[in-house]
DNA sequence: CTTATGATGCGAAAATTTTAGCACACGAAA
DNA sequence: TTTCGTGTGCTAAAATTTTCGCATCATAAG
């Protein structure tokens, strides 16, 4: 539903969205560790309180500091965000984006025939719906 | 190469490279026309005249007007796109993304058998390693 | 030829994002 | 207790992004 305010996050805002999830959870200096161009401290420590405010984080103390957690589980923004790239690159074709995800990677033989169950599975599963 | 660069884009910048790439090619009207909150015609203008500076872009004319294009094909900048995802939220694993994608939208059962061909596919090409 | 329409070029104001600086709080070590 | 290291709160300046306005150009209609 709120998709929407995710994708309007500015670059730094976005890039740091990006270590937290990537993370699980992340500190000041987690995020200042990871982050391309790193600025001052004190600049991380805006922007993670704007995206707070925002509500696209949360914090809990930890002793001493603050450690921020996405209130959005990951998942459930992974896939708006996969819907997005389907639809922007891939002609909105599931098939074209799984075709480059297999071509492009190095997969093991064991990872594609998973990859084969998932997709019986899901052969079976979805009907009707 | 560049992969880099198409991350740095400002929020605007960004819903008009994904415009642009969803068409295929794109006036400013056309632009104008799927921006959400729609700026004036000069703002759009504006920046697709940055995002050609910058390279994103490049235009021809079309009779009175210019019509803009991806400099990067569409699929390639795709595919950094997905690495990405994948990288931020599904553990680096293909096998997690394509669960969410096969596992979300209705697929019909034709297309998870072209999948299934799909890595038939690249079970045998993918040798070596 | 003159006017109306639909574009572009350019420049700069307005708004937002990004950055840094200073003051204060707290626990550990001297 | 005093001092140091680490962390936060708040504020404001700097930089970038976003927006718009005005002058101009080409084309088709009157």
């Amino acid at each position: 539903m709120e998709d929407y305010r995710i994708a309007r996050l500015s670059r730094r805002e976005r890039q740091i969205m990006n270590i937290v999830y990537e993370r699980g959870s992340a500190s000041v200096s987690d995020v200042l560790a990871d982050l391309p161009d790193a600025p001052s401290y004190s600049t991380v420590r805006a922007l993670l309180r704007i995206l707070e405010e925002k509500g696209h984080l949360s914090h809990e103390k930890d002793g001493p500091r603050y450690i921020y957690r996405p209130t959005q589980p990951r998942h459930q923004v992974g896939r708006s965000a996969l819907k997005q790239i389907v639809q922007t690159f891939f002609d909105k074709s599931v098939e074209k984006t799984v075709a480059a995800l297999v071509s492009d990677a190095e997969i093991s033989d064991d990872e594609l025939d998973r990859l084969s169950q998932l997709i019986e599975q899901a052969k079976n599963e979805g009907n009707s719906s």
